[in-house]
RNA sequence: GGAGGAAUAGCGAAGUGGCCAAACGCAGCUGACUGUAAAUCAGUUCCUUCGGGUUCGGUGGUUCAAAUCCGCCUUCCUCCA
């Protein structure tokens, strides 16, 4: 793997938290981390600039979506991901294994791979393990994603074993087909809520021997003990030495979760989306920023933070934007959110350098009080 | 002074005899959102002990039944003098 490793710098005494190096061929990025996802090579609304203003290493990118546009073939034409996008800083597509789940009424799955109804105009589409990492090595980005199969919670323990067989058989037939050696294919482990799934499907990973690996399957609907519960069940039998990603988990209390069990990487599209919507996470928990209250607010959206909205725009604002539904109204409550956890994260890994990470863990929370959404 | 027209919930605006506690939009309030088919979606905004009760400028009528028809009053708009 060229360019590509990772390393611990750091085990927090208090919880044995990592905190650590992530080498790439863009770049290295510090751990644990939030990466931004842009779904369609865009983190929507935000210019690279302001991503990097935000602090951001990692962003997210996805196969399914960019292969139906523009098509891998352009993106590759263009350069590669990196050039399309304009974004020099390391770059992580998902493989579309996602979209397997969520467009699931549209799909079939077979040994071979998945059929879609694709969403834009219901023509057939098919996906296998070999295509979805041909498309990925056309896209560019410097780590990569298996494709495999998010089964729906809940599931049978029927299903979900047969579910695990398959997706480990899709990642052995990915891990062969993938060719590139400046990319870096993670597997991903399945076996929903059941312990010696989620054993078993990361200890036969490992044998494939990826030089990461994901965490799946969880933030599909699972209650929040459930969700806990996976991750406690799969990060024993990681091997300390590689990265651990947890996807799609955005939530304040399930970072600082999976941070303490050994996580290093997490991406989601709540911060974004939620900022979209009107919803801010801030140092003292939850806010509304279409609440009439804030009309005459003329205060920061959260003192405590550094971003570039809350230096130079006031709630009253931020709120009178988002009412007149204007687009730098969700621009700036984007950038708001993302450098949010961009900056929990920093301050995450220096107590992890601390031995403390437990102690931050706790009071973050109580100050955040995540019972208030997310 | 004369001739027309209009008054509907916080605002705008449908409704012209029963299916109207009253469409719809805005505004307000809740909630959802987690590897983005999401600048989206859902609920809610007269009172209620959930049986019902009081509403459509005011008032008096007609009718089994009125936001809807008639009289008078008030306010506003347009045109003519």
């Amino acid at each position: 793997m060229k360019d590509f490793y990772f390393e611990i710098k750091h085990i927090c005494k208090q919880t044995g938290a990592r905190y650590g190096l992530l080498h790439t061929p863009h770049g290295d990025v510090e751990v644990p981390m939030f990466m931004p996802v842009g779904t369609l090579a865009t983190v929507k609304s935000l210019s690279p600039e302001e991503l990097k203003e935000c602090g951001s290493g990692v962003i997210l990118s996805n196969t399914y979506h960019l292969s139906l546009r523009p098509g891998a073939d352009i993106v590759d034409k263009a350069g590669g991901l990196h050039k399309f996008m304009n974004y020099d800083r390391p770059i992580l597509t998902d493989s579309g294994g996602f979209q397997v789940f969520s467009l699931a009424d549209k799909r079939k799955i077979t040994e071979e791979g998945v059929t879609f109804k694709n969403h834009l105009n219901g023509a057939k589409l098919f996906f296998s393990p070999e295509i979805a990492i041909g498309i990925q090595e056309k896209l560019g980005a410097d780590i990569i994603m298996s494709l495999d199969e998010c089964a729906p919670y809940p599931a049978t323990y029927d299903y979900m074993k047969n579910s695990v067989e398959r997706t480990l058989r899709w990642a052995k037939r990915g891990k062969d087909a993938h060719k590139r050696e400046d990319q870096a294919l993670f597997g991903i482990v399945q076996g929903g809520e059941f312990s010696d799934l989620r054993k078993y499907c990361a200890e036969e990973l490992v044998k494939m021997d990826f030089p990461g690996y994901s965490i799946g399957g969880t933030s599909i609907g699972e209650p929040k003990n459930v969700m806990f519960k996976m991750i406690a069940d799969t990060t024993p039998y990681l091997p300390i030495e590689k990265p651990r990603y947890l996807m799609g988990v955005g939530s304040v209390d399930a970072i600082l979760y999976g941070i303490e069990k050994g996580v290093d990487m997490f991406d989601c599209v709540l911060p974004t989306r939620i900022a979209r919507h009107g919803a801010l996470m801030t140092s003292n928990g939850r806010v509304n920023i279409r609440d009439q209250k804030y009309a005459e607010d003329f205060t920061p959206l959260d003192p405590e933070c550094d971003c570039y909205c809350c230096k130079n725009y006031t709630k009253a604002y931020l709120r009178h934007l988002y009412k007149c539904d204007e687009i730098f109204g969700k621009r700036l409550l984007s950038i708001h959110n993302i450098r949010f956890l961009i900056h929990m994260m920093e301050e995450a890994r220096e107590a992890i350098k601390n031995d403390r990470f437990g102690d931050f863990k706790k009071e973050f929370l109580a100050k955040f009080n995540s019972e208030r959404g997310f």
